[in-house]
DNA sequence: TCAAAAGTGTTGCATCTACACCCATGT
DNA sequence: ACATGGGTGTAGATGCAACACTTTTGA
């Protein structure tokens, strides 16, 4: 702990500090293992404090000085729920004036975390010792009424995935790295809430040549299918100009 | 203005203040007389202190802790330069450590001004005796090197407008009320930066159902053209829940 | 009457959609 | 053998790009 002084130049615009904090959505596939499709689902905390004590709330947390958004954002996703997303892209800053009794900007992000990950890593915060009781898996489609804006940030995060799918690879970042075909169709049918034809989807996803067929097939109860993987020299996700800046800052 | 010495309490989390400055992309079409199409051209503000002073810059200024972001957007753009955007939309959120010498998080908003009103918010503006010279308009396409980052957040607006002339009907935030389908098409053609048909244009407009034909005609030299308006009851943008969202923490 | 832009018609190509059909495996 | 999902083939619909063509004005 040290004492710094700083000077200040006090206008009429700054009567108290406005805080920057960082939340993130992060969704993934949910198996009921009831035969039924997989359904997207996400992480939420139990708030433990006012504002809206013991509502369900984004995983999040404040903004440090010396680190970048995106790493506050993996960190104090990290922190609360002890999930590493697969895939994180800035959704939106937030900063009604009434959003929050004190001012508070947000800077929320979105994430995919892998369908196969979710139980290890989830198991692995509990190991650690950390209140897991105050995290707790929803299904997007039926949320409760959340903490703040949080139910409408989420909608926006789910528009934005479907909106996303239409002309990049983001639903692989619900997949391990190999996957079949229909693993690949399954993600895209609980993204956009309708049935793909299976036929027409394969024809699709070959043409866009993002797809690497391997020699390993899945063998199940019927006949066997082919495991692909993605081709490493397609970029995951279209985001213009901003995905060298954001590799930059890094 | 005043100056004031405050003491800060440094601790790991938070040794200095972060602060929030909002920051505007504005976008018009510029004519230039010559028979050329016309041009994308935004205002940039010269900087008269560190850092990067004497350099251009988006117009911009700190966020008030009494005040709503796209507000504050608005405020600070017609402070710098008095204009005001017919379209305005929240960019991006950059808030990378090193992006300033202090912790600056930028939320940057991009904007539409129409190409006729550009002159007279100019006018206005030198007329309220505010210091005209610092600021000047540039063609997008040939930017010279900005202050911060601001080089790649107006390529990043530009492809978000490029992107986003596909799905919604922004290009019409460049429009007066009415204009004719060739003023529609060169600001389409302005934004894709691409020859379009004439008349494949013509009926994917008209097919899109956003237009609403007047009994008006623009005279010129040839062939006197329809004059269009645009109908009402359709959205200027889709921006999925957030739209509502907007609207109600305005 | 001619140049040029406004506006219409038509054709070919690519893509999407629906659905019939064959293939390969576990039971 | 047969049910089931994997995988291929194909015909119709739809949309888009290219471009020929007609219309209407000012000069």
């Amino acid at each position: 702990m040290t004492e710094v002084k700083v000077t200040v130049t006090r206008t009429e615009q700054h009567s108290e500090p406005i805080r920057v904090a960082v939340s993130t959505v992060i969704l993934t596939l949910r198996r009921d293992d009831d035969g039924e499709p997989p359904r997207i689902a996400l992480p939420l905390v139990r708030r433990t404090r006012a504002p809206h004590q013991d509502s369900w709330s984004l995983p999040g947390g404040w903004l440090r000085d010396d680190e970048n958004l995106e790493d506050a954002a993996a960190r104090t996703l990290h922190e609360t729920t002890g999930l590493s997303p697969s895939y994180l892209e800035q959704l939106y800053a937030f900063g009604a004036v009434d959003r929050s009794p004190s001012r508070v900007v947000s800077i929320v992000y979105w994430a995919l975390l892998r369908s196969d990950e979710v139980d290890a890593q989830s198991a692995a915060h509990m190991a650690s010792g950390l209140a897991p009781e105050n995290v707790q898996w929803f299904e997007a489609a039926t949320l409760p009424t959340l903490a703040f804006d949080h139910n409408q940030i989420v909608d926006y995060a789910q528009w934005r995935l479907r909106n996303k799918v239409g002309y990049s690879r983001v639903a692989h970042g619900f997949l391990p790295p190999t996957f079949t075909l229909a693993d690949l169709r399954e993600a895209y049918e609980a993204i956009l809430d309708r049935r793909l034809d299976p036929a027409n989807f394969r024809r699709q996803v070959e043409a866009s040549g993002t797809l690497l067929p391997t020699d390993q097939f899945r063998t199940g109860s019927h006949r066997p299918a082919r495991l692909y993987r993605y081709d490493d020299a397609v970029e995951l996700a279209d985001r213009g100009p901003l995905a060298t800046e954001e590799k930059r800052t890094r």
